[in-house]
DNA sequence: TTATAAATCATCCTTTTGGGTGAAGTAATA
DNA sequence: TATTACTTCACCCAAAAGGATGATTTATAA
């Protein structure tokens, strides 16, 4: 059984009930099914699912929009919209709650697997993308001579902003040690300063 | 007509012509339509268009996610994958060329609509907050006393790693003068120093 | 065994940055 | 008119960062 909880949002029962079975065939597991707003909130708040997959017309004083904007302030899920008729208005209103993924009605099993595992994947990578912690490889394959891990280190430690005394203090070593450090992360680099080597970085991300 | 050029890499050509004919009355342009690998990789380059709209099961050398590959290395756009069957292997590695879509056959105009709209607003969305270029009013709302424009300026300086010698010359006042703006900048960032500003402004982003 | 790379530390010197203080001119505003 | 915020500039001093060069130790690879 997959570790991957989805809360299904649809108040057609016949579509929910087909969902979750679909969902339990390709190993996911249902946290629960809402077929109204309320409950879905309900369900959100005490039964936090990993995902949300819902309809976007439902038949109830607020639609799945709504909805989306809620998750995006209090929940942060992916969560992947299901809806038989794309029209322009709702597909604009759509768009703005950034949307993990879109399902067109009438879909099948396939349709499904292929919605959730991209919308998930690229979530996951968004949410990387978005802590960018640095990491070395992703330094080194922007350069010819790789750092060792050592000036990773401390150029992790500029990159938060530390000082030299810090980063010594830190790493349990001298500040001339520091410095010669900084000095071969610089011609790794090719910039001059702590200032451009950050914002290098940064462009790398 | 929409200004946004499409190219299609399709290998079949009655479905190639369907699509072509779709996205006309969907108001996309059509910069081109490639039924083999070769020519796909032609018309990339002499007449780049803005997204592509591709089948993953090109009968050819090379599929659709080879060419996604060589989108991301090469052309960086948005390019929304085609698929008629979507099993788990072929998923897998799909997901890693990561599309800006996906859309499962067979599709209609909505699913096509609707699948164009999202993928191209989520990629000019990621597109965006890559580029994230500071904006003086993402930096005010974190302040109680907010930054003047000159020291915004002075601030966007000092965060693409300039000395404060670059900055009197680029901005035309003396090394004094900046070292004043930057000093109320740390007073107001309530930081001591321009990389912990970096850092903090960083965290805003 | 001998290179080689990595990590450590040092010294000397220069440049840059940061802290403190004061002040003049300008433009908008109460 | 008086006040306020913004921008401009100066001087002094201290701290931090950067450049150049050389040296030791350790582990790994040729």
């Amino acid at each position: 059984m997959s570790e991957i909880r989805v809360l299904i949002i649809e108040d057609d029962p016949l579509i929910a009930i087909d969902i979750e079975q679909t969902l339990n065939n390709l190993n996911f597991c249902v946290s629960g099914t809402a077929y109204t707003v309320d409950d879905a909130l309900l369900q959100l708040n005490n039964n936090t699912p990993d995902a949300v997959l819902m309809d976007i017309n439902l038949d109830d004083y607020k639609d799945g929009i709504d909805i989306a904007e809620i998750i995006n302030e209090k929940f942060q899920l992916p969560f992947i919209f299901l809806t038989s008729h794309a029209d322009k208005q709702t597909l604009e209103r759509a768009k703005k709650t950034k949307p993990a993924g879109y399902i067109i009605k009438p879909f099948d099993e396939k349709d499904l697997l292929a919605g959730l595992e991209i919308a998930l994947y690229n979530y996951a990578q968004n949410q990387a993308a978005a802590q960018s912690q640095l990491l070395i490889h992703n330094i080194n394959k922007h350069l010819t001579t790789p750092l060792s891990e050592r000036e990773f280190d401390v150029l992790c430690a500029i990159y938060e902003g530390k000082t030299n005394q810090q980063m010594a203090n830190a790493l349990f070593v001298s500040v001339n040690t520091i410095k010669t450090h900084i000095a071969n992360i610089y011609f790794k680099l090719d910039v001059p300063s702590r200032t451009q080597a950050i914002a290098k970085v940064r462009s790398w991300q």
